[in-house]
DNA sequence: AGAAATGATGCGGGATCACGCAAGACGAAC
DNA sequence: GTTCGTCTTGCGTGATCCCGCATCATTTCT
């Protein structure tokens, strides 16, 4: 069994290579990239069917680099290894998976063990193991019980990219009413609205104001901004 | 000489522990804390004058601590040690720190020689050290040259945090077209227009857009907002 | 099948925002 | 002292946003 791993600090990188030694005896080679970009290269080299793929990094983060690298093998299995289960990151990473296909998303702060034992469940056994802490991430965006849902979250990302409605219901397809509609839905989701209803003066911008508190509960982070901003600069050139 | 090590992950900090030892023979304790707040109760019961912070850390960021710290003993010397050079944390950092306080900015990037270097100028000769890229950074920061400048940067706060151009006209005690104003100003900083003048279809909401532009060149950033808007909602209840 | 819920869309109005124009305030340069 | 540049403020306008009210269409429940 070969495995590679995708991790940015070198430090993290060798407690990775000395986890997977003493947990997986049977793993013969390890392979190591430093950032995304040497990581699908490699994988796709390699033909990896074994990774632990770190989510942050600077030059091409994790989702990114396991789509493409999904694409081209649906079946490798990939474990990602993420300091953080912001709702961001759980939903990317929920958007990407093949169906069927093994992985794993254990958090940094994880003990030894249960990365050991993560390692084992997913590399030998091909099961999914999800962390306790980001599956209740996952179940939250889920179930729409105070969670946001796809609708919203979607129409969420283009408020945050700067989008103004009309260029939103063009990108969505909707009608200009129809995007305004969901934005309340949104607000009313988020929590938000014009306080200190006695005076006149409504203390909040309520788009600007949506993004600052999604920002802060993390169902967007800068990853999932760079990502969603990509897309839209594709669809302004074709449009 | 003690030395107090903030960092929350433990892999760093057993990183730093070495090279502490490595390059300080002189030092003869190390007390290592796991999160801002801890760190914080330890500097003062150890009347700590040296010290090492991480400064993305979950509990308590290092530099809300760095603040208190600062703010009980401003002869303190610190020693920030950060995986980003991030215009946010580099603005936070020169905001807090006192006159005539020795501090460091180390990348994690940083190779291990120059880490030992850092530490021996800061705590033995008392001098400053900042790493290049951050150097750039600040720079970038106090020029005025296509950087953002301190007022605008305010302002970019207030709009990040979803107030209204009325509510910014409150707090900074000015009219609601000085607010404007220094709007303009800023948009105009961060290149943010509608663009396609050709039609009547403005595609970005300058003030969504700006804010994502900022957050995406790193202007901004999730610890600096977090910080400004403990800020503001002290200012909105007193008020 | 009929009823109820959910979502898309149109209309309209009040509030906010972006911004040109211009007048006064203040300090720096000459 | 005059002139210039920068900053603040007011007024006004057109575009955009927020949102209540109301009409269909599609789904779902009974």
């Amino acid at each position: 069994m070969k495995i590679l791993l995708v991790e940015d600090d070198p430090l993290h990188r060798s407690y990775l290579r000395e986890a997977v030694n003493a947990a997986l005896p049977e793993c013969h080679a390890i392979f190591e990239a430093d950032n995304g970009i040497v990581g699908e290269r490699m994988a796709r080299d390699h033909k990896s069917a074994h990774i632990i793929m770190d989510l942050q990094m600077q030059t091409r983060n994790g989702i990114e680099a396991a789509r493409t690298i999904w694409k081209e093998r649906p079946d490798t299995r990939i474990l990602f290894w993420s300091n953080y289960s912001d709702e961001a990151y759980v939903r990317g990473v929920a958007r990407i998976v093949p169906d069927g296909a093994a992985f794993g998303y254990v958090l940094k702060s994880a003990s030894e063990e249960r990365l050991k034992l993560a390692l084992r469940s997913i590399f030998i056994e091909a099961q999914c193991v999800i962390d306790r802490e980001v599956r209740g991430m996952q179940q939250k965006s889920l179930g729409q019980a105070k969670g946001v849902n796809d609708i919203e979250y979607e129409i969420l990302i283009d408020i945050a990219l700067g989008l103004t409605d009309r260029a939103i219901a063009a990108r969505r397809n909707l009608s200009l009413r129809s995007v305004q509609n969901r934005l309340q839905q949104l607000y009313e989701k988020l929590g938000v609205y014009q306080t200190s209803q006695d005076g006149h003066d409504g203390r909040f911008n309520l788009r600007a104001r949506a993004v600052a508190v999604a920002f802060m509960r993390k169902l967007i982070n800068y990853n999932g901004l760079e990502r969603s901003e990509a897309e839209l600069s594709e669809w302004l050139n074709t449009n």
